[in-house]
DNA sequence: TTGATTGCAAAGCATTTGCATGCTA
DNA sequence: TAGCATGCAAATGCTTTGCAATCAA
């Protein structure tokens, strides 16, 4: 287990040594467990996790991390608008934007090589010049939509029957 | 000039009634310095300015209106991801995205019908009901990058002048 | 040994809420 | 008059900072 992710914890090596920082066994745990994960944690998510393998590990030391990671170009900051930070892998995945469900929290993410370059030309035109860019496109996700398109049907169609049958049920 | 955004102040009367909700001094006041301000205002700059023509009103007030007017379809709150929210103007004003410039804090409106149709698809083909997006470009804006240029330029060349001088001066 | 790191508690922000008072409808 | 609105202070939630103790290099 803790054999994976060996090219990653390489370049979290790398980004402490070049920057003058110490390996820590704290350091090391909260980098394996984000590693391990395939979400979109927030600090107190990853809190949480971290906790199980280390109860002594402070809530502030996966914030420091976490700003390590990212700076490190292993994790990248998301915000989906809900005021906290959310971290998700960024080392050789490629860049990708977010649809989220504003019933469920469900996010999906996408990539459009027709909009990224959309975008370039539109930055170009502006004479701007892009760093990085964050596409999130909320609503509501193909699952939720059918429970809601159920829960009508139910209305509509069931709604006399449970009538007739409620007074046999409790 | 109270009698311009007649449509807007209407927009919001009706809220207010269909609402059961009350008209008052405060919120018309924060109304009328909303619309006459085309900027991206966090709720602090709305308040400042709402002060110098109200000293009274209280920075609650602000948020508040704020979120009616937002409910109004008067206001849209965008969030730049600096941890504040930020409201523009949403009647008749077609949607748009951002450019932000990370050295300054300009912001440039774009709006690209193609990005547009290429999210619909997008959502589409996920089965996802989008209700509304965000697309955020960071970066460096044009006035920005010229002044980096020629403070580059003015590095390479004048620098040894400096010193031929700096001898003389101080 | 030295300076970075840690974890706790406290502080900081932006925003929200409780509540007594004030004011529309 | 009833109940919404206001403004203050206090509370909240996320994140950062100060600091003494600890630990890696």
């Amino acid at each position: 287990m803790s054999q994976e992710f060996t090219e990653e914890k390489e370049v979290f090596q790398q980004h402490i040594q070049k920057a003058g920082l110490k390996r820590t066994a704290q350091r090391d745990l909260i980098l394996e467990v984000f590693l391990r994960t395939e979400e979109h944690l927030t600090s107190e998510d990853l809190y949480r996790l971290v906790q199980k393998e280390d109860p002594n590990i402070g809530q502030t030391t996966v914030y420091r991390t976490l700003k390590l990671l990212t700076e490190a170009g292993l994790a990248r900051e998301v915000r989906f608008g809900d005021g906290r930070s959310r971290y998700e892998h960024n080392y050789k995945h490629q860049h990708h934007d977010h649809m989220i469900c504003t019933e469920c929290g469900a996010t999906i993410e996408f990539y459009s090589a027709e909009i990224e370059a959309l975008q370039d030309a539109i930055a170009a035109k502006h004479r701007f010049q892009p760093t990085y860019h964050s596409l999130r496109i909320n609503g509501i996700c193909a699952d939720c939509r059918r429970r809601a398109r159920e829960e009508k049907k139910h209305e509509l169609t069931s709604q006399p029957h449970v009538r007739l049958v409620s007074s046999t049920h409790e």
